[in-house]
DNA sequence: TCCAATTGGTTGCATTATTAAACTTCGTTG
DNA sequence: CAACGAAGTTTAATAATGCAACCAATTGGA
């Protein structure tokens, strides 16, 4: 009864899903856009369990998020950093975040504000523009298949 | 030894991801965004266990991000439409889809592309921008403590 | 009106994932 | 070189997931 895939999906929420859609993905993702780069490091502050942590790191290093790289303070050890690819996923993290500060019902729980490191003013919410500088919503949104595709090979959801 | 719940975080990003951070949710939520409203729509899209996606569909009503409705048309069933709070978060959606289409080894599997309904064209990319206006990256970010809170009572994890 | 199919579930069981804790292995430190 | 810590691995219990079969209410059709 495996857990059902979704790498073979045609949308492409979903194939971003099958990366790093599960419960602890993200949030390692998250601790390493902050810094962090050691095993125990991701352990203390995520607090989940080692194997769990172990089977993360591989699978997100396999899919191009993360690398290893040797320790940067000259240990033996070795460091999981953010590839482009993973830095990439910033606009997710953000867009979790502008939700929560948005819907959340006890805002007061939340811990900290992104700031622009220049001025340390609070950022502005992630904007949808069309190509002529409309701020859009779902609602004046479309999908429209892909140009240059032959036929439904694979899944299609959306 | 249940599974971690990540409800108390005082992280943003965790706390979203305690509402609808599992495998199916967010497709759900998707599907939703898409118009479709009833249990065999979803079940059929998304091929999932119907068992599970009962107890997936009362969650999300139970957190406040769908909500049962009359069917439309005119039928004794019921349907699940997105509240205010489900609606917030297309921009998550967008995000997802558009690290998959910068990202993803094979774009071509890719059916749909996001247009404005008005022109028909692609969207552009989601833009995080400072309170004057210049274009944020990862790097041009900080956290803050958020003003007016006191200490601590809760898991910090960022 | 009566019956068959559809809708929207529920139940039970097999399989898989997550967890915590004990154990291993290697690198570092005194 | 002995003890300690970092980074995993293994093990066993518990929880979540998937599948299939079942079921009640609603609907559509003859």
């Amino acid at each position: 009864m495996k857990r059902t895939s979704l790498a073979g999906d045609s949308c492409p929420v979903a194939r971003a899903l099958d990366v790093f859609g599960d419960w602890w993905s993200l949030l390692i993702i998250r601790d390493a856009s902050l810094g962090r780069r050691r095993f125990g490091e991701f352990q203390t502050s995520l607090g989940l369990a080692k194997n769990i942590l172990t089977t993360r790191l591989r699978a997100l290093v396999e899919r191009g998020i993360l690398k290893t790289v040797p320790a940067s303070d000259g240990s033996a050890y070795q460091e999981y950093v953010l590839t482009p690819k993973g830095h990439g996923i910033f606009p997710i993290l953000v867009a979790l975040r502008q939700w929560t500060e948005e819907f959340d019902e006890h805002p007061d729980e939340i811990a900290t504000i992104m700031v622009d490191r220049d001025k340390g003013k609070p950022v502005k919410k992630l904007a949808l523009l069309s190509q002529d500088g409309r701020v859009l919503d779902a609602a004046d949104t479309t999908l429209k298949p892909r140009p240059g595709r032959k036929t439904a090979r694979h899944r299609v959801t959306a």
